[in-house]
DNA sequence: AAAAAAG
């Protein structure tokens, strides 16, 4: 491990860290940081919950001084509202120790909070698209002098339902910048798309790509959801002991909604995040799920990226996720900072074709051999939870599709991560190497490209072990007996 | 097709 000191950090940022008990970086910060300081140009993917944000934010906060221009110096542009609350709290507290300031530029909030932090001088901007063209259009944000440009989630921020938004913001900002984009997933024709934005971008991957991309302390387990209450079954899991925080997805907001209405009927602490509903109350919410004064969060995928909470024990897909990146960030809302973590997805009869590919371009290999309690998936011809098993999600072996050898730890302890070939199908096979930077090839560029770099993803650890929450929860409808523990 | 993101 490497200290952030040994990394070129400022001691300021470094005392604010270990203010917070972060000492050591993790291996994407370790790769990023160094490169970002001078200005490199960087396509930072890494897995969820790895620090990704630190990785692009402290490098931003240290060249702000090289940059003699007024009003806002750095960017950093995310896709949905509660991830930019999150990014700005983080950045608040790097620069806790300098005078540097800071501000949240999103929608579904006054304006008049937001316009007079610019005024006062805000020299980093995170936010929203829409928020953010709407005040540079009123002549309120001036992006000029904003040298410093990250996309979080950026294979997102490329998505068609962001692209052109995300084009009219970098003409508004320097030609000559430091440009950084950071995602867990980073699809090659995204890559390449991606280019056209920077400046011979150095493509940093802080994953073996032996190893694919899903978090070896996540535990996947997958459901055929026929002839299933998934309600009650969801129901089940959160009467389960050991069970910490758990986020559940679906996919549409008026099934969040019905689910949360539903929960609560049955007595369950949950809250809702979704489209529908005003900002504040979204707000509302997560900081209530934050806080442990609910632990549920129905959610759809606005909730799907970047947000870190940490001690998310359980998330479930109550409808599987569109695609394999959906998928994988859905499941790295747990697992965050070297904890385990439980990803429980319920496949509906009509989806068992998204099932197959998304099986397929993560490898799951739900042909392999099972090799420890971690990455490895099965399709199980239905859910069998017995009543007793609170806290640990017992696998039906009698359905088990796979022919292969079963070895498994059980679901418990330090499971190695299991190697996978990585090939084909993943949509986030990078076109970098792992271990070594790659370098991607240079790519005409509208602008130019001092650039002005900053990465990093948003989550960290502090470094100690799991808080455990031992909570022992009670169903609405009575306890139920179990071994507890998680992970 | 849904969700997100300006109001």
């Amino acid at each position: 491990m490497t200290t952030f000191a040994e990394l070129g950090v400022d001691q300021d940022i470094v005392d604010a860290l270990a203010a917070r008990g972060i000492i050591d970086a993790f291996p994407i910060q370790e790769q990023t940081i160094p490169l970002g300081l001078p200005g490199q140009d960087i396509i930072g993917q890494a897995k969820t919950g790895t620090g990704k944000t630190f990785g692009f934010g402290i490098p931003v906060v240290q060249r702000l001084g090289l940059n003699p221009e007024p009003g806002v110096k750095a960017l950093i542009v995310v896709p949905t509202r509660e991830l930019a609350v999150q990014v700005y709290e983080d950045m608040d507290m790097l620069t806790s120790n300098r005078s540097t300031s800071v501000v949240a530029i999103y929608g579904g909030k006054a304006y008049e909070g937001q316009i007079d932090q610019l005024k006062a001088g805000a020299q980093i901007v995170v936010g929203t698209p829409g928020r953010l063209i709407d005040l540079n259009n009123q002549r309120l944000l001036d992006l000029s002098n904003a040298a410093e440009v990250v996309l979080d989630e950026a294979d997102k921020m490329l998505d068609l339902g962001f692209l052109a938004d995300i084009e009219k913001i970098f003409q508004k900002v320097p030609a000559v910048r430091h440009t950084q984009l950071f995602s867990a997933t980073m699809p090659g024709p995204i890559v390449t798309l991606a280019r056209r934005f920077m400046s011979n971008p150095i493509h940093m991957r802080a994953n073996d790509p032996d190893e694919g991309l899903t978090q070896a302390n996540i535990r996947h387990l997958v459901y055929r959801a026929h002839a299933l209450d998934k309600d009650e079954v969801i129901a089940r899991i959160l009467q389960a002991e050991g069970r910490g925080k758990t986020v559940v997805f679906t996919r549409t907001k008026r099934a969040a909604q019905k689910l949360v209405d539903e929960l609560g009927d049955r007595g369950f602490n949950a809250a809702a995040v979704h489209g529908d509903m005003s900002q504040e109350a979204r707000e509302r919410s997560m900081a209530a799920f934050k806080a442990g004064k609910r632990d549920v969060l129905i959610a759809t995928d606005v909730a799907a990226r970047g947000i870190d909470v940490n001690d998310v024990t359980h998330v479930i897909n109550h409808t599987i996720p569109d695609d394999e990146k959906t998928y994988l960030h859905r499941a790295g809302r747990t697992g965050r900072a070297g904890r385990t973590g439980i990803a429980v997805t319920f496949v509906d009869w009509d989806d068992l074709h998204k099932w197959a590919l998304i099986n397929r371009a993560l490898e799951f290999g739900q042909p392999e051999p099972v090799e420890t309690y971690s990455s490895s998936p099965h399709l199980y011809e239905d859910l069998d939870i017995p009543a007793g098993t609170k806290g640990r999600i017992v696998t039906a072996p009698k359905a088990q599709k796979s022919d292969a050898p079963k070895r498994d730890g059980g679901g418990k302890g330090e499971g190695e991560p299991r190697r996978r070939r990585r090939r084909g199908s993943g949509s986030d096979a990078g076109s970098g190497s792992t271990d070594a930077p790659t370098r991607t090839e240079d790519a005409p560029r509208e602008g130019d490209g001092s650039g002005t770099h900053d990465g990093g993803g948003k989550e960290h650890h502090d470094g100690k072990p799991a808080p455990r929450r031992r909570r022992r929860r009670r169903g609405p409808r009575g306890p139920r007996e179990g071994a507890a523990g998680t992970a």
